[in-house]
DNA sequence: ACTACATTTGACAAATTCTGACTTGTCAAC
DNA sequence: GTTGACAAGTCAGAATTTGTCAAATGTAGT
């Protein structure tokens, strides 16, 4: 599973809907619905969520995917750093 | 351990400098340095590697807690979804 | 090839967020 | 009450993000 785009494009077909019809269900222009769904450009939180409703998946795994996309943009280079970053944030957390 | 600031001051402190003196270092002014110290504001990667050198402190371990900080700004409220969502990226990264 | 429709792309303005500087306030020590 | 260290608020410019529009490209079907 590559990002969060895929995995709508892939819900999206397998209900043979187009683009136009999930743009206009979140009421945005058709280009930014494609440009979600190649990765180019993020989808907020609440599109998320009704994306999830309309092409009925579940949402925590698309805010899944969704978080996985923005901590990759925030990791950056820093890919051998991350795990204990968050080892760091799951301490605090628990208290 | 909270923030990168917290740990920033430590060792400062440690040290007996003043704001003032690592901020010059940097070259910005010490009303920053101290909101970073704070956690008010996020250092910038460079700043964070300027930091460590001036204050003979470990540049990854440093490095780490600034990333740390990032992730959880992103991370936000959606704290129970940030570990399988570290996962599919580690996933994604070994390839 | 022509038409019709779906999708992609690049440019753009508006909105939002970030950044660092400047100013003022607080507090303790002297 | 003056000084020095730091905190806190405000601000403008920079940078980033957001969504739209128009034009380009892709894709069938005829």
């Amino acid at each position: 599973m590559k990002h969060l785009g895929q995995k709508i494009r892939a819900l999206r077909e397998k209900q043979n809907m187009l683009l136009r019809q999930v743009a206009a269900h979140l009421e945005v222009d058709t280009a930014l619905m494609s440009k979600i769904e190649r990765g180019d450009r993020n989808a907020s939180r609440q599109q998320v969520i009704e994306i999830a409703k309309f092409l009925k998946a579940n949402e925590d795994e698309l805010l899944t995917l969704w978080l996985a996309d923005k901590l990759e943009n925030v990791v950056g280079e820093e890919k051998d750093l991350a795990s204990d970053a968050l080892n760091i944030l799951k301490k605090k957390w628990k208290k």
